[in-house]
RNA sequence: GGGGACGUAGCUCAAUUGGUUAGAGUACCGGACUGUCGAUCCGGUGGUUGCGGGUUCGAUUCCCGUCGUCCUCGCCA
């Protein structure tokens, strides 16, 4: 029989129930709560498991001596142990609520087994602390249940993918962390060496390259559960640290990635979080979601789709429409079903106020009657031409038409933003619903606009979608790159691609990026070198952990789903991370800082 | 790097558009209480109003700077 010292637990506080009554017990765990009456105590003692009410009885028979007073000078967060009998609570007295609400342990010894001071904010389920003291006290924000909750079922959807892809024969490599510089992308985290003086390695942005290499050196499936860093400023979705799930494949094309990522997310959304997602998950072309949604990233748990009134606005009387399809432009609307009541002028005016904002110049609008329509353009949409309107639009009377008419780029931003506005006002987007889609073919470079040259839009080992494309700088933002992302309910979860596999197509991609042959060697050179000695042809991708897991528990941030995280300056209030370090440490890494050391306060 | 919000008791907030001794709930401490479950009742301790400066007879309140937190744009292949 397994050893145990005498104050340690027989049970947590989360399992006993009517069928361990009258068995003699010991709990450990903190004080949540404790209710005094007089000679009977009550006490919530809570483990990650649960919560137990102790019954201290001054009366008990049995009670070892200076237990009653031991108890009543306890507070919240002692960590204590006690050793009691179990016991139904009888009627009238049992909470629904907990698993052990029907059962109480009659308290007949305590060991007090850790005091704590009266902590800088109660440990409650519901958060009432500002987040900067939770982040600062993070191990006892921790202790809270929805913390607890979420890094349990975290850990449950990661060891389903695990497990799925184990299955799939998949292979778990862990790749370096200290690593090199790579020029284009985010700021690296950089690492000074110290036996290689003035030379620096980098964090991993990811392990893009390396995945890449496993395939060249023939593991054939590749995945990873890998911490990234990037230097960038933080967002509510955004840490500098995250952590992605991370596979490459050989011999592959896009269905293999979509189909095997696709069963491993129902699998693991199942495992970890009882959550059913449909299948399948619609496949986009990247044209084709920016016409219907007007972004690379659908919102899929409503319609409201943009549809196309460039036609009819080019014969229209309406300046507006007719003038910005002459300009080259286009003319979308949206249909909001049952919507024109629920918006008023003022609500219109709002709408109005959004898209403005996103480059707009106007918000045409009309709510659609059984006599036809009426709003803002309705004098030009009288009888006929109204019902054409109407019924290109697929409305009916009650509901609300809104267009937008300006270049491609502008309408698409702007409804493409308003449909989800609009949807949320509607309720249409229930975080409790989940909607994944794919998005495939995304253009291959994107025009940077301050840099005033190409660069490529998901990273430059995404292979075109034209083996045998000789000329990058003809038709360049019609290009199709192999590049795929995943997509649930409006929020990019993954990103992946199938990549190059030839030396000689890789180099003249980074040579049309503008990359020199001495930066391709010295940055990327074990790549070029890996393929020529036979590079299969492979791709992957790589999930946002941190986003899927925020989405599945319909938590705010990723910040909550991460047991320390950063606050939106970069900064670990706990750790009080990054801190100075030793002039010694500095010179044995032959750094110097920039920064003036802080002045002594004057005397 | 830009914009916005916030910073008052351990915690969450209030304080009359600049005016008496900065209040409440909760936590904490003391007391009462044998069926509570965020127990209840009575009493009490607790404040550099983030920090620095300015305007004013007078600043929690107005102004400038600074620090911190959050949101957001840029950025994030």
């Amino acid at each position: 029989m397994k050893q145990r010292s005498p104050w340690q637990r027989t049970h947590t506080c989360g399992e006993l129930t009517l069928a361990n009554k009258d068995q003699e017990v010991v709990l450990n765990g903190w004080i949540e709560n404790k209710r005094e009456h007089g000679k009977l105590v009550f006490i919530d003692l809570r483990d990650r498991y649960g919560i137990t009410q102790l019954a201290v009885d001054a009366d008990t028979a049995g009670m070892a001596a200076g237990t009653f007073d031991t108890m009543l000078r306890l507070g919240a967060e002692d960590v204590i142990s006690v050793r009691g009998r179990v016991r139904p609570r009888g009627e009238g007295n049992v909470n629904k609520n907990r698993v052990t609400g029907e059962i109480e342990l009659c308290v007949l010894s305590v060991t007090v087994l850790s005091e704590a001071e009266t902590p800088p904010f109660e440990v409650l389920d519901k958060a009432e602390a500002n987040e900067e003291l939770r982040m600062q006290y993070r191990y006892l924000d921790l202790r809270r249940r929805p913390l607890q909750e979420a890094l349990m079922k975290r850990a449950r959807f990661v060891t389903a993918v695990r497990n799925f892809l184990q299955q799939q024969r998949f292979i778990d490599v862990e790749t370096p962390i200290l690593t090199k510089s790579t020029p284009e992308g985010a700021r690296d985290y950089l690492v000074p060496s110290r036996v290689h003086p003035g030379k620096f390695f980098a964090l991993p942005q990811s392990p893009q390259i390396f995945k890449q290499l496993c395939m060249v050196a023939g593991l054939d499936r590749y995945y990873q559960i890998a911490r990234c860093f990037r230097d960038e400023d933080l967002r509510a979705d955004r840490q500098p640290e995250f952590t992605q799930i991370d596979l490459e494949m050989s011999f592959v094309e896009e269905h293999d990635v979509l189909d095997v990522v696709e069963a491993m997310y129902v699998h693991a959304m199942k495992e970890g979080f009882g959550i059913d997602v449909p299948q399948p998950f619609p496949r986009f072309d990247f044209f084709e979601a920016m016409d219907k949604y007007g972004c690379d990233k659908p919102d899929l748990r409503f319609g409201m789709l943009l549809q196309d009134c460039t036609e009819l606005a080019k014969k229209s009387d309406f300046k507006v429409f007719a003038g910005a399809v002459a300009a080259g432009g286009i003319v979308k609307g949206i249909c909001a079903e049952g919507a024109a009541e629920k918006f008023s002028r003022k609500g219109i005016d709002e709408l109005t106020a959004f898209v403005t904002q996103l480059g707009a110049k106007g918000l045409a609008w009309a709510k659609v009657t059984a006599a036809g329509v009426e709003g803002s353009i309705a004098k030009f949409y009288e009888g006929d031409k109204g019902k054409e309107l109407i019924a290109h639009m697929g409305a009916k009377p009650g509901d609300l038409l809104l267009f937008v008419a300006d270049q491609k780029r502008v309408v698409h931003k702007a409804l493409g933003d308003l449909r989800l506005k609009v949807g949320g006002i509607l309720g249409l987007r229930d975080p409790k619903v989940f909607r994944c889609c794919w998005v495939l073919n995304f253009p291959m470079f994107e025009w940077n606009e301050d840099k005033h040259r190409w660069q490529f839009a998901h990273n430059p080992f995404s292979a075109p979608v034209d083996w045998d494309i000789q000329d990058f700088g003809v038709d360049t933002e019609n290009i199709r790159s192999r590049a795929y992302d995943f997509v649930m309910n409006g929020w990019e979860l993954g990103s992946g691609s199938i990549r190059i596999h030839r030396t000689e197509l890789q180099a003249r991609v980074f040579e049309f990026l503008g990359i020199s042959k001495e930066h391709q060697r010295a940055n990327f050179g074990f790549l070029l070198d890996a393929y020529k000695y036979g590079g299969p042809p492979h791709g992957g991708i790589a999930l946002g952990v941190d986003r899927i897991v925020t989405l599945a528990l319909g938590r705010e941030g990723i910040r909550d789903v991460i047991a320390f995280p950063k606050t939106a300056m970069a900064f670990d209030l706990m750790a009080a991370a990054p801190g100075e370090v030793s002039s010694e440490q500095m010179k044995e890494l032959s750094i110097r800082t920039a920064v003036e050391p802080p002045k002594p306060p004057a005397q």
